[in-house]
DNA sequence: CCAATAAGCGGAGGCGCCTCCGTTTATATT
DNA sequence: AATATAAACGGAGGCGCCTCCGCTTATTGG
């Protein structure tokens, strides 16, 4: 679960040079715990969750947590940035892990967790949008690119429909950014996905199974 | 300069019915000292200026500021709309106190302290569009019927140049709003004024004076 | 292994935001 | 003028933000 994160340092906006010193070991270890207290507080409570509960949560000091990330925002990026590597790595790790369409399957249910802390960062991540990061440049391609790996090698191994693409699957699932913020969201955006696969999984040339529901919806 | 201010009730955002309800004396008399002092604060501070600060220096407690303006933004648009009223009562009494070049000088005089106030608060006037303000929809029309007023007189009179409107003066003072924020902004800022009349005058049918520069550059 | 030292830590303290509620006061009623 | 009452006042207090700086510790070179 711990993806190595490089490029540690400065970011947000684009006017930096010199960069990629490596950084004290203890100073890593506690920018990791924050970006990743903050990335499970964000989702759960939304981006005004106390900065100050955040960095008590990660067992540092209020002052290591503003050293690391100057301001709310700075911290925000981070999270998102986070979120996306592993949601890039997390493609990789599966495609190698399980069959083709269980791993496709699989990395849909992240896409769900990475929709709801995306959608408790909104506004941050709106304002970082006129701050000019730079964030926003790759990631949906990154995210796509990763998605392709896995429709492709599942529709090769022949378990889901061959007619579909990546741009299908995302389409698809665009509803999740969008769906109304009630409780039971979460279980929704999973059955979205248990349905989608289904239907990859109905047009296979190999069934895996009869063509009935996949079950499994996961705790 | 007290300027009577209408509708003092609810504002920003557009969804709100039943209002007009006449103030106390003492809720309306603290209401206009708070936005008078913001408005000179915010002009010479920027819109960050501390809300505890301007309770203080208007001489009511903190809760009472919160209570006319639950937001900053509140408050922003209430400066800024008192702002562009003074702005409008302005161009009407100096037509009636001044020969009609003179009253439109001494009105583009004006318009630079608007400027200066604007200027200080194009942050929070950001957030305003956002918000989904209904200011924004009337305020240039507004501000440019009143010069409207001023330029027609002036022009019947016949002591500025005939062919110019409203519009194009507002395109000639248009660079007070993006200017950079230098100290001297504000002589900048009127000498541009002084030059505008000058060119104005020099065209004139009826001269007032010898070609000479205006001179009057104000306090 | 032991300094030396710079990189990093963390929390006290100051400030601003905002709410809550006991007190004051303008206004309507008699 | 006296009274009732709802409107308005104001500031204490709690909380979050952020800076500043004395202390701690990982790292380096001997």
């Amino acid at each position: 679960m711990e993806l190595v994160e490089k490029r540690a340092g400065r970011q947000l906006g684009s006017g930096d040079a010199a960069e990629e010193k490596p950084m004290r070991a203890d100073a890593r270890r506690n920018r990791d715990r924050l970006v990743a207290v903050a990335a499970e507080a964000f989702a759960a409570n939304g981006v005004q969750t106390s900065l100050e509960d955040i960095a008590r949560e990660a067992g540092v000091g209020i002052g290591t947590l503003y050293r690391h990330f100057p301001t709310r925002e700075h911290l925000v990026e981070a999270v998102y940035r986070r979120e996306v590597d592993l949601l890039c790595q997390a493609a990789e790790d599966l495609a190698k892990r399980l069959p083709p369409d269980d791993a496709l399957e699989d990395w849909l249910r992240h896409l769900v967790s990475y929709a709801a802390t995306k959608r408790g960062m909104m506004d941050s991540l709106r304002i970082l949008l006129d701050t000019g990061s730079t964030i926003f440049a790759d990631t949906p391609s990154r995210i796509s690119q990763a998605l392709q790996g896995l429709v492709e090698a599942a529709s090769k191994a022949g378990t889901i429909r061959q007619d579909v693409e990546a741009a299908d699957i995302l389409q698809a699932t665009s509803g999740l950014y969008s769906a109304p913020e009630t409780p039971d969201w979460k279980d929704r955006a999973l059955r979205l996905v248990s349905v989608i696969m289904d239907g990859l999984r109905h047009g296979a040339p190999r069934r895996t199974d009869g063509d009935g529901a996949s079950a499994n919806t996961g705790s």
